[in-house]
DNA sequence: CAGTATCCGCGCGGATACTG
DNA sequence: CAGTATCCGCGCGGATACTG
């Protein structure tokens, strides 16, 4: 038996009514450097300074934005510690797994498939 | 037996590499207006006019960018009927479908998280 | 109806310098 | 090390008018 796109999007409510919460989150979390820092935030823990260099091209004003926008959001915890030079953590809270459960399926199949997608000129 | 978000992130391959077809191909679908223009395309068939109403806010110019961007990703199909006033469809492909079923699960998930992830202030 | 053409403002986001 | 402050360009995207 075949289930519909359609019978299934029924349950995604209504994301089509301009400022309604779902789309201000998916703006957050479907936004270029807010993928890229999750998806970083995935294998663990990272300081600043890895995310920095992990994700690549982001510049420093972005990734605190971005990081400041996940933690409103509750999808990023960030821990700093007392110390000299001072160190901050960054990882991702229950919410956040929850989420990426949801969102590497689809980043593996796009990573799967670009080279169909976008024809290899 | 739990299999770590980690082991699953390994398959998703670089998407941290600038430039690479992965990253671009994101940036499309992730996209605040190419997001709701597939999930608007998921319950079958739409007339331009029709998305145009149905994603709200979104302008003309932008509708047609979008759905430019998602044809040439081979996600959209664009079908012009030689008729007077004319008529054109659009459909996600295959390769939108599959998209769309991993995309899905993500987007009900926030739709049903939306509120626990921003507080009603 | 299904777009294109043109104009234009603003804010996203980069670069650089600086700081607790 | 982990940021903030400031400046600034450009292109995203909206508004409006027009067309096959």
């Amino acid at each position: 038996m075949v289930v519909s796109l359609a019978q299934i999007r029924q349950t995604a409510g209504e994301v089509f009514t301009e400022g309604c919460p779902t789309r201000v989150v998916l703006d957050h979390i479907m936004s270029k450097w807010g993928v890229l820092v999750l998806l970083a935030l995935t294998d663990g823990t990272h300081r600043w300074g890895e995310l920095r260099r992990e994700v690549e091209g982001i510049s420093e004003k972005m990734l605190a934005s971005t990081l400041r926008t996940l933690e409103a959001d509750g999808l990023v915890d960030r821990t700093s510690y007392p110390e000299v030079p001072p160190r901050v953590e960054y990882a991702l809270t229950d919410l956040g797994r929850e989420l990426m459960e949801r969102m590497l399926p689809l980043v593996q199949w796009v990573a799967a498939n670009a080279g169909r997608v976008i024809p290899v000129s």
